[in-house]
This record gives structure tokens, C-alpha cells and sequence, in this order.
RNA sequence: GCCACCUUAGCUCAGCUGGUUAGAGCAUCAGUUUUGUAAACUGAGGGUCGUCGGUUCGAAUCCGACAGGUGGCUCCA
């Protein structure tokens, strides 16, 4: 075993260690399974009644460690499938029961999405499962694969992090157990490292920093999953949006405007109804019949804008932009601060091409893409989004052969690093999604190019070639942000809210030494300066220490504070305290219309490091 | 939507098993001070303890419903 492999075994092992230590402490527990995940591993537990909380957890894992100290060999046995099933039903475990029901007639437990009939009718004779693997450490026995560590005793670094609602084989309609999470890692180290970072972005959670920087709010009475975006969210919002249509602007898009409520007629024909429809917020005109709904993305207007004229093959591309505003009704529990909201915006565009235009139409976009996340100082990998075999969907087979070899030749040509992932496409095509690193190494998923097979034929979009004849335009979707808001909560998170000075809401904070007179007009001349530059500048004028002016302007993570007393006014030159991830630091005093103008050409060029 | 948990001042939190006028720090406001690079001093205001209903002589505390939130599940155009 590689280390790759001991520490996935080794993971497991805990996953069975701490079903042992459960069962030791409710004898009536009934399993479901116990898989490795990321960082650990957990066990979907059902024990009746009672709800472990974590309060349990310290007895649950002293339990854990007596087991480790116990040093149980685990040891591998075979039962033929009957005498499995037997076991299960005579221990009372009524989900490895169904668990084995299913092997033995479809040689598979991983088609948990199947009901038991469709189970039945794929299972070949081939695929009929006869014998079955167990491993045994103590008195405990399960239903597993393996492999696991020798013993007990081997396991690394482990720690129970949570408990939480999960349904047997993720369907809802199942019964729900409880599922208790634990981390696990080779060594102590590995794991400390681990709950630091958990702790770093502890810190950095979005909705903690929104409130304390004043960036957005919720309110009870506007309702939840409603962001209200402060002043100094705007700002961000308002720079971050205008850079993301910039970019686009560079490669000839143009801007268009759609209604936030429309008939529901045009996702009847879209296909997102059917799809979609329980997560339309409806609307009602009290004078007419109408029924109305708020517009839950914008691909279908912008398809309405195409097909108000005759196209031409020469006028392809066409490339539209909109930022606005979409809204879903989005089940309460999946709300979650701003990356799960019920009203999001999307920097959202599609394109309306040739066959012959889709590499340079990609090429350009991942090009722009990589240049506004290189700006924010997110690595960038790709990952390439396709179909599995499910009957989810649509359009000609065909077509999603041509954009699926498409997308892989695009994606490999582009000097991105990048997987493929069934099962990731849109209903209406396959897609590439951009995955950025944030600054304590998490992944996001952010930018996202698509091809769209279904709705240029559902809308019977077309253009004359030229031959004369009709034809119907490829669409693509793109989006560099994608949900605003969503990429928000990320973008505060990746910078802990020291947001670069382009975006930073106040830029400079000028502080006063004293409120005389001579002082308060003098910062109010600097002020009018810095906002001839297009600068945003506060002036404290607090009647308070300089300690602690200087404190509350790290606490609102400014990147330029200046103090005003005396000697400036006297020099008219003035020492930047600049904020410290900033790096640069400053070389001395620096003549104040020099300070302003150099900031000026640090937000016209977008850079994120200080250049003073 | 489902499971578990949470909700006390603008924020962070204290308030023992139900027992008079619910506390602290920060923030806010006022006064003193006129301050030089991460917290000056003094004082004041601010809470029908998320909402509604119930149990009780008595509820921030117990029970229920609802709202909002947290961690997951499910979903994510």
C-alpha cells in the first residue's frame, strides 16, 4: 500500500472503529454505511429514539480510543450472499439487509438511485453476487470491502467534528439517520494543521466579516435568502460587475436589458418549467389573469432578442451581456449567507454562433476569464462538466458528442490544468466550470462556459448561411462570477476582507491629531483632492486617541491611513501607514498630491500589491 | 423541504435546578482631555429576554406552534 492507499484504510478503519465504539455504547444500533470522505471519514448511524448530539462525542471517542488501545486485528471473512443476508436479519440490521438484497440481485449497492424493480431488471447473471466480504474487529462485524490496517491499534490522528441529518441513500423520501462525521490524518501534526485552517476560515466566514466590515445585511422583514447590500458593498459589488463586463466588453460584448417577471410561457417552451417549475417564484396581475413569474435566469430573453430580426451568417457572433438580478425559491434549508440566496445576480452572457466560431468564441472567453481571476489572485483549474447516462438530458445525441470532443480539445489546448466529471452538465449541454483556489487552499467553482443544445431548437433560433438557407445558431452560455453574490462570499473569504484598493470601499482614512480648526481644513483640501482622483477617503475627526484612531482603522482593514497634525500641514508631505498584506512598505514622506496621484494609477491599473 | 441544535442591548456573551427593579465588555451619545501610528478618563442612554399561545401563585428559564439562524441531508438552470 502506497500512502495514498494506508491513509484511505486507515480512514476506514476509523469509520468501522467508531461504528464498534457506537455499538459498545447503544447495542441497539442499526448501520447504514460508513464510507471515507475528504479529510476523514463517517457512519450513517440509526439508534431509534435517542439522537446522539456532540455532547456524546467525548464518551463516543474515549469509547473510540479504547478500541485503538485495544489493538483489534481486523480480520477478513467470507459469508455466501444467503448467510449474509441471514446475519443481517438475525442482528437485527435491517440496512446492510437491503444492502445485501441488492447485491445478490444486482451484483452492486452504488445504484442507490434505482427502486428495487429497475434494480432487478439490470442486473444481469454476470453481475449476481455470490460471496461477500466481512471484516471483524472485536465483537464487531461489517459488511465491507476493505481493505482496512491490520488492527485497531494502527490508526492515526482522529477527531468527531459533527453530527447531522443524512437520508438513508440520499433519497428523501427514506427514513433519516444520523450521520457523525470524523476527522482523521496520518499523524497529530497533520491533523492540528487541519482544524487551524478550519479556524482560519472560522474567521473569514463571509456573513461574520459582512456584518463587522458593514458589506451586506438580511433583514427579517424583507425575508431570508434577500441580501441588502450596504454602501460599502456596493462599492465592491459595483467594481467588481463593471470589471467582469470590461473584460468582456474587450472581446465585443454588448450589454442588453430584460424584465424581471415574464410570462410563464417562455420557460414552458425554454424547457425550464418542467425542470424547474417548483422553484419559481410565481407573480399575479390583480387586474388580469395573467400568470407571471420572476425570472429565475435570463438565456431565454436574450433568445427573444435574437429572434426579433432576421440573422445573417456574417452577423454571428452575436454576444450579449445583462447583470441583473434572477430569483429562486430555494427550499429554506439550502440558504445559506450569500452562497445560497433566493435573489442572486449573474454577470450572465450568451453567444450566438457558427460551428466554425466555437474555438475562437471559447478561447476568448477562458483568455478573459483567466484575466479577471488572475486580477484577484485565484489560480484557476478546469474542469471539464459532462453527461452521465441518465435520462436527465436533452437535445440530439450528436450535439453532445461534437460539444463534448469540443470542450476536451478546448480544455487541453488552454495551459489550464484540468479533470473531467460526469454527471456535471447542465440539462442542456456540456459544460467547463472554473475551479478557483482560495488563499487557505479551498476550491471553488466559479466562472462556467456552456454549450446550450436545447434551447436555439426550442426557440427555433436561426440564420440564413450562405447558401440562402436556414440554419440553426450554436449557443453558449457564460458567466465570469456567476452568481454574484455566491462569488462574493467566496471573494471576502479568499481576501479575509482586506479587498485590494481598486475594490477597497474606503481607500484612505485621513486622522486628525487634533480638532483645531487649522487641522480639520486641512484634511478637508486632501479630501477634496482624492475625490478629483475618483478616490473614496474618510476623514476621523474623532475626539479620541491616535492609538486608537489608528486601531479602528485596522479594524475596518483601510489600505491607506494618514495621519494630519502639525508637521504635515507644515510639510505638506505625509508618511502612509500602508495595511500590512500590502507588503510595500513605505520609504518615508511622500508629498501628498504624489501619495493621492500614485494611488489614482494604482486603482486605474487594478493591481493588488502596493506600489508605493 | 427533512434531521439536530440555536435565538438575552447594535455586536460578543453572563444570567445556578422557574422566585422582586436582567448584567458585563465593545459600540453609541455627552462631558473632561487636544492627543503622533493597534484601545485616554468620567458619565449617560439602550433589552415587553425572537414572536404568539400554554403550564404555574410566579416564566428569560418548562411545553407547543411559528419566524429567523447554524451544521448536515437533498437540490443547484
Amino acid at each position: 500500500m502506497d500512502e495514498k492507499e494506508q491513509l484511505h484504510a486507515m480512514r476506514h478503519s476509523l469509520a468501522h472503529i467508531l461504528a464498534s465504539a457506537v455499538q459498545n455504547l447503544w447495542p441497539d444500533a442499526k448501520f447504514g454505511v460508513g464510507p471515507v470522505v475528504e479529510n476523514g471519514f463517517y457512519y450513517d448511524i440509526d439508534i431509534g429514539e435517542y439522537k446522539i448530539s456532540e455532547d456524546d462525542f467525548e464518551k463516543i471517542e474515549t469509547e473510540m480510543r479504547s478500541i485503538v488501545s485495544k489493538d483489534q486485528p481486523f480480520v477478513r471473512s467470507i459469508k455466501q450472499i444467503d448467510e449474509a443476508i441471514n446475519w443481517a436479519q438475525e442482528g437485527k440490521q435491517p440496512y446492510k439487509e437491503e444492502l445485501l438484497n441488492d447485491l445478490k440481485r444486482a451484483g452492486t449497492t452504488v445504484a442507490k438511485d434505482l427502486n428495487p424493480e429497475e434494480l432487478g431488471t439490470i442486473a444481469g447473471d454476470d453481475s449476481v453476487t455470490s460471496e461477500v466480504s466481512f471484516y471483524t474487529n472485536g465483537n464487531f462485524v461489517d459488511l465491507c470491502r476493505g481493505p482496512h490496517l491490520e488492527s485497531t491499534g494502527k490508526t492515526g490522528a482522529f477527531k468527531l467534528m459533527r453530527v447531522a441529518g443524512a437520508y438513508w441513500r440520499g433519497k428523501d423520501t427514506n427514513p433519516q439517520m444520523q450521520r457523525i462525521y470524523g476527522l482523521a490524518f496520518a499523524s497529530e501534526k497533520e491533523l492540528r494543521t487541519h482544524l487551524n485552517m478550519l479556524e482560519e476560515a472560522k474567521k473569514r466566514d463571509h456573513r461574520k466579516l459582512g456584518a463587522e466590515l458593514d458589506l451586506f445585511t438580511f433583514s427579517d422583514l424583507v425575508g431570508s435568502g434577500l441580501p441588502l447590500y450596504t454602501p460599502r458593498g456596493t462599492y465592491i459589488r459595483d467594481g467588481l460587475i463593471k470589471f467582469s463586463e470590461a473584460v468582456r466588453e474587450q472581446i465585443g460584448f454588448e450589454r442588453v436589458w430584460s424584465p424581471h417577471i415574464t410570462k410563464k410561457d417562455l420557460y414552458e417552451v425554454s424547457g425550464h418549467w418542467e425542470k424547474f417549475g417548483s422553484e419559481l417564484f410565481l407573480v399575479t396581475s390583480q387586474e388580469t389573469d395573467d400568470k407571471l413569474v420572476m425570472k429565475p435566469m435570463n438565456c431565454p430573453h436574450h433568445s427573444q432578442i435574437y429572434s426579433s430580426r432576421p440573422r445573417s451568417y456574417r452577423d454571428l457572433p452575436i454576444k450579449y451581456m445583462e447583470t441583473t438580478t434572477n430569483y429562486r425559491d430555494e427550499k429554506s434549508g439550502e440558504l445559506h449567507g450569500l452562497s445560497r440566496v433566493r435573489s442572486l445576480s449573474q454577470d450572465d452572457s450568451h453567444t450566438y454562433c457558427r460551428e466554425d466560431q466555437v474555438d475562437e468564441i471559447f478561447d476568448q472567453l477562458i483568455e478573459r476569464i483567466r484575466e479577471f481571476y488572475s486580477a484577484i489572485n485565484m489560480s484557476l483549474r478546469l474542469r471539464l462538466s459532462l453527461r452521465d447516462e441518465s435520462d436527465a438530458y436533452l437535445g440530439p445525441q450528436e450535439l453532445w458528442d461534437f460539444g463534448q470532443n469540443k470542450l476536451a480539445e478546448i480544455a487541453g489546448r488552454n495551459n489550464l490544468e484540468y479533470y473531467q466529471e460526469t454527471g456535471e452538465a447542465a440539462f442542456y449541454g456540456p459544460k467547463l466550470d472554473f475551479m478557483a483556489t482560495d488563499a487557505i487552499g479551498r476550491v471553488w467553482q466559479v466562472a462556467t462556459v456552456q454549450f446550450d443544445f436545447v434551447q436555439p431548437e426550442r426557440f427555433g433560433l436561426e440564420y440564413t448561411d450562405e447558401k440562402g438557407e436556414k440554419k440553426r445558431p450554436i449557443m453558449i452560455h457564460c458567466a465570469i462570477m456567476g452568481s454574484f453574490d455566491r462569488f462574493f462570499s467566496v471573494f471576502i473569504e479568499h481576501t479575509a476582507g482586506r479587498f485590494p484598493v481598486w475594490l477597497a470601499p474606503e481607500q484612505i482614512r485621513l486622522i486628525t491629531v487634533n480638532q483645531e480648526s487649522a487641522t480639520i481644513e486641512f484634511a478637508d483640501k486632501i479630501v477634496d483632492e482624492a475625490r478629483k482622483l475618483g478616490l473614496r477617503v474618510k476623514v476621523d475627526n474623532d475626539n479620541e486617541s491616535v492609538g486608537k484612531k489608528i486601531r479602528d482603522a485596522e479594524v475596518w482593514k483601510v489600505p491607506y491611513t494618514v495621519v494630519i497634525g502639525e508637521k504635515e500641514i507644515e510639510s505638506s508631505e505625509v508618511i502612509p501607514r500602508i495595511r500590512k498584506d500590502m507588503e510595500v512598505q513605505p520609504s518615508g514622506p511622500i508629498a501628498i498630491s504624489n501619495f493621492l496621484q500614485s494611488i489614482a494609477n494604482e486603482v486605474g491599473s487594478r493591481v493588488t500589491k502596493s506600489s508605493l
